[in-house]
This record gives structure tokens, C-alpha cells and sequence, in this order.
DNA sequence: GCGACAG
DNA sequence: ATCTTGTCGC
């Protein structure tokens, strides 16, 4: 039978949904916009596949910047509880993504998240929940638009467009190569929009993903037939 | 009331 | 995210 629903999956319970839109309320206010103040060596790129309907990998990769030399790759494979609602992913893949980042020997000065920052209905995307989570500066990058208007970045490399949300500008829609579909950056926590922005560009070397996440994602599908 | 909707 | 063939372009 049909959910009506784009996933056709089970419909969620609205008295949960309505309890976890409750935690993001409250968890926006500790929620820390700033630029960091590190000095960028070591950053990590992470990103999660599923295996079947309920079990996922979820892989962090650590390489150093601005070389981009991989240093590490773990991975953590487990059960997801609930199912994909846009606004709560972070429920359904952060934790499997924690247990992987419990594995890494070194820790990273930033955390770059395939998925979206603060451009969230309430500012808590994926990339920030995790930031909250590890108190560690975090960015997100996010393949397709949740919310907010923007207008088309210009077809060349670097071209950047704001993506704005209820007056504010959550994210920059940055196009990491000539005529090729751009990408939403926008900072998770203890980051702010133009460091994130500037970073993702200088990852981004000869692929539409910048190096973190594009290799995070690479070793995901790699790892995955390892498991199976 | 009618769409839009990360991974 | 995942299910999938051939195909266009660097």
C-alpha cells in the first residue's frame, strides 16, 4: 500500500517529530556562528551509505590541509532507528557517524559533513548537530537545496550565489567547477559562512565535491562491499 | 490550501 | 540514500 509519501516510507509519528522539533528548538540557541580560531592542519570529511533498509556505514576520513593528503579512514557500521524525514537526518545518521569518529587516532580542527549547516529550517542540519555533539568546529556541504531562494551562481568555477532564508544568508551556493550544478556551503558551529565558503572552495581541486567529503563518500562505497 | 523537502 | 544501461565529455 501507498504512504503518499516521496520515500514510500512508514509515515512518521507526529508526537515524535513534534518532540525532536522541541530538542532542535532548544539545541539552536547554544548554536555558536563565529570565525574559528584555529589554524587549520588536520580536517576530516565524513559520510554515511546504507546497507539494506536499516544498517549503516558511516565513514570519516582525516587528511591534512591544504595538502589534502589522507592520514586516516575509519568506519562504523549499526542499525538506524528511524526513518529519512527531511529537517531530522541528523537523527537517523549522526550517531552511527560518532561511533566512526570514536575511531579516529588523530582528531580534526574541522569536520566537513556531507549534508546542510545552518541552511535548516531551524538551523540544525546535519553538519551542526554534530558540531554541538563534539563541540568542534563544523561545516556543511550539501549537494542538493533544503530550504531558502537563491539565484543561479554564473556557469564558471568559483562563482558564488547567497542562499537566503527569512531575511538571513544561511549558506553560499558555490560552484566548484565550470557548468556544473553547485553546491549549498553554509557553516555547522564554531564556523561562520565565509571561512566555510573559502575552505570548500580550496578542497574542491578537480571534482564538483571538495576532496573531504568526495573522498568520504569514495571509501563509503569501497568499505561497503568489504562488509557485505 | 498548495507545494517543497539534505541523505 | 538506493535501484540501474548506456552514453557524453575531459
Amino acid at each position: 500500500m501507498a504512504y503518499f509519501r516521496r520515500h514510500d516510507t512508514p509515515p512518521p509519528d507526529p508526537n515524535l517529530l513534534r518532540e525532536l522539533t522541541e530538542l532542535q528548538n532548544k539545541m539552536q540557541q547554544r548554536i555558536i556562528i563565529q570565525k574559528p580560531d584555529f589554524d587549520l592542519k588536520l580536517i576530516a570529511g565524513c559520510d554515511s551509505s546504507f546497507i539494506g533498509k536499516d544498517s549503516i556505514l558511516s565513514v570519516f576520513v582525516l587528511m591534512t590541509y591544504p595538502e589534502l593528503e589522507v592520514l586516516e579512514k575509519v568506519w562504523h557500521h549499526g542499525p538506524v532507528e528511524l526513518p529519512y524525514v527531511p529537517g531530522f537526518l541528523a537523527f537517523r545518521e549522526a550517531p552511527n557517524l560518532l561511533e566512526a569518529y570514536k575511531k579516529l587516532d588523530q582528531k580534526p580542527d574541522l569536520i566537513m559533513v556531507d549534508g546542510h549547516g545552518i541552511s535548516h529550517p531551524r538551523r540544525l542540519g546535519i553538519a551542526t548537530h554534530l558540531g554541538l555533539h563534539l563541540d568542534k568546529p563544523t561545516m556543511g556541504v550539501a549537494k542538493k537545496l533544503l530550504v531558502g531562494k537563491y539565484k543561479e551562481p554564473a556557469t564558471t568555477k568559483g562563482s558564488i550565489s547567497p542562499l537566503e532564508y527569512k531575511g538571513e544568508v544561511i549558506a553560499n551556493v558555490l560552484r566548484t567547477k565550470d557548468n556544473i550544478k553547485p553546491v549549498f556551503v553554509s557553516p555547522g558551529h564554531l564556523m561562520d559562512l565565509e571561512s566555510a565558503t573559502e575552505i570548500a572552495f580550496n578542497c574542491a581541486i578537480k571534482h564538483k565535491l571538495p576532496e573531504p567529503t568526495r573522498l568520504a563518500d569514495h571509501y563509503a562505497a569501497v568499505f561497503k562491499k568489504e562488509v557485505k
